[in-house]
RNA sequence: UGGGGGAUCGUCUAACGGUAGGACCGCGGACUCUGACUCCGCUAGUCUAGGUUCGAAUCCUAGUCCCCCAGCCA
């Protein structure tokens, strides 16, 4: 697994799934823990999935066993390989490997196939004519027990000829399906004979268009795990109802092994939708700028945001495993990003919003190179030489003409420091027409270089600057909520609660040489303002990880 | 009114008959060449009602509330 910064001494979280792993191997009945992360090529991972790959891969790691990639491809009509590819990926960044483990559940088909004869054989299986409807209109309903299909004692020698002819592709889609023959009474809906090979002409991204016939989720998924050896067969609750299916497949087919089924509750995170079916909504619908949007939960989003893979680690870690349905608050994952960066981001200096800055009382020409410090938090990270001059940006917002009783930084006659610099006194102010401040005019002390007074004399606040002259102007893009409520959607459409704010760009941004010419991979700190990544777009474009934790907007 | 799950600080999560603990958020304070970081402190919880027990979040009984299931999706 990468490792950025997983802290050495993090104390070991468990959970009831892990429990029940260590449980089976000091009992003796596994050997070994063998899990699988088994997405639906149907789109793009999000941060619900990391949970899930944390936790399967996570054990692996612990205990020693493996985990496979597994794809649940057996619905041609919404899976495509731009997703089998784009969740490889996601997987790999995220810091896992599956080594040698991965498959598909299409290479499967004709095991699988093979079984479906095999329930027939055994009379555990049929061929029914009814539409969808009418199969629907029998199944009854969550009181009322459904009613056997008329073509449910048909011959196993028919079955076999109509199935097979299925398989051959002399019926249009929708006109047979197999069904496990198991109980139209049950007080389970999933095992009221339940549909398990289905009639889709359509090419499969895999196997082409060797299938016409696919088996679905309840007929492919036990099966894949017994034929992997699968351990522990972890999925989310809502799968708990597909359990007694699930077994009941493994006790009537000849399967290798007999893998068991644990559910745990899913991810869900406030200020954020995190269904498939609304991403693609979003991103076909042109809400986003596509699925690696920065303000997707998706993890190409989160990468393109500059989330470090190893914050999403560790916030899977602290948000835990259980049973109960929960709703994480963001600002857990918020917290995890910051601590991370925190430790590992290299500081420059940026100006989002600048405003020009006369030293008068500094020599004219080139200037001079001072030292800054790389990263305060990581000694090894070294320091840099940053040019400084007569003329300089400084922060629109560090500077107030009337500033109220707590403002700390530059107003008329008082004295800041700049960051690693010289300590400099405003001592007038330009306006233009409309009366907006354009320029000041300030006197720097020469005896401060590197930012102490000889006579200690100290100032209350240290701001960021970027050298006018060398300055490089890049585009900032300062990612906001997406949403306007913590509950996107809970009041009907959540298209209606996306924030139009959640993307301010900023045009003229002015960065520092170091940081323009810097061609490393990775999240760097803007000093005093947050946490920002270079985004793949051409030129200098920068997107906004996080903004730092600022308790003196919060009080305003 | 069927079946399956679940209820612990605002949020997430521990405690498995023996002091309800941690994290996030929030609020104070200290420190500070990032109003950051760090450190210290504070606030705050066992769904309800009975019962068993020396002792109950935990065991029992009866309730209440919440989630999932009626795709030829996964």
């Amino acid at each position: 697994m990468s490792n950025d910064t997983a802290p050495a001494d993090a104390p070991v979280i468990s959970n009831f799934v892990r429990d029940i792993v260590a449980g089976d191997l000091a009992s003796g009945k596994h050997k070994t823990s063998v899990t699988r992360f088994p997405p639906e090529p149907n789109g793009y991972l999000h941060i619900g999935h990391a949970k899930s790959i944390c936790l399967n891969f996570g054990l692996a790691e612990e205990f020693g066993g493996r985990c496979h990639l597994r794809f649940d491809d057996t619905n041609p009509l919404k899976e495509e390989q731009e997703y089998i590819d784009a969740i490889q990926r996601d997987v790999k960044w995220l810091g896992f490997d599956w080594g040698k483990n991965l498959f598909y559940a299409s290479d499967y088909f004709p095991q699988l196939y093979a079984w479906a004869e095999h329930l027939i054989e055994t009379g555990f299986a049929y061929v029914d004519d009814q539409s969808a409807d009418e199969i629907r209109a029998a199944r009854g309903t969550l009181t009322e027990p459904g009613k056997n299909s008329p073509f449910r004692d048909r011959s196993a020698a028919e079955n076999l000829d109509l199935f097979r002819r299925m398989k051959a592709g002399e019926f249009p889609n929708g006109a047979r399906v197999l069904r496990a023959k198991i109980d139209m009474s049950s007080g389970n809906i999933n095992l009221r004979d339940p549909v398990i090979y289905r009639i889709i002409d359509a090419e499969h991204p895999r196997t082409g268009n060797q299938w016409c016939i696919y088996p679905n989720y309840d007929f492919a998924h036990g099966q894949s795990d017994a034929i992997e050896h699968i351990t522990h067969s972890i999925c989310t609750l809502e799968f708990s109802d597909h359990r007694p299916l699930y077994e009941w497949l493994l006790e009537h087919l000849p399967v290798p092994a007999k893998p068991r089924q644990y559910e745990f509750a899913k991810l869900v995170l406030t200020h954020t939708v995190m269904s498939k079916r609304f991403l693609i909504t979003l991103v076909q619908g042109g809400h986003v700028a596509g699925w690696d949007d920065p303000r997707m939960p998706t993890l190409a989003g989160l990468r393109r945001r500059g989330i470090p893979p190893a914050a999403i680690r560790e916030f899977c870690k602290r948000a835990g495993v259980a049973r109960a349905n929960s709703t994480t608050d963001v600002a857990m994952l918020d917290a995890c990003v910051r601590e991370n960066l925190n430790k590992t981001a290299p500081r420059y200096m940026a100006v989002l919003r600048p405003l020009k800055v006369v030293i008068e009382n500094y020599p004219e020409g080139n200037g001079e190179t001072l030292e800054c410090v790389n990263n305060p938090e990581d000694p090894a990270a070294g320091s840099r030489q940053v040019p400084f001059s007569r003329e300089l940006y400084i922060e629109q917002d560090d500077f107030m003409e009337n500033p109220p009783k707590k403002f700390f930084r530059l107003s008329p006659g008082m004295e800041v420091r700049l960051r690693y610099a010289y300590f400099i006194t405003c001592t007038s102010v330009i306006k233009d027409a409309a009366g907006n401040v354009t320029e000041l005019r300030c006197t720097y002390d020469p005896a401060t270089r590197g930012g102490n007074a000889p006579d200690g004399r100290k100032v209350k606040a240290t701001i960021h600057w970027v050298s006018a002259p060398h300055a490089q102007e890049a585009e900032v893009r300062l990612y906001d909520a997406f949403y306007t409520r913590p509950d996107p959607g809970a009041n009907g459409d959540a298209i209606k609660d996306i924030n139009p704010k959640s993307l301010e760009v900023i045009k003229h941004a002015k960065i520092e040489p170091a940081l323009a010419a810097r061609n490393a991979e990775g999240t760097v700190q803007f000093e005093r303002l947050g946490y920002f990544c270079r985004d793949p777009d051409p030129g200098l474009v920068f997107n906004r990880t996080i903004g730092l934790r600022d308790t003196y907007a919060k009080a305003q």
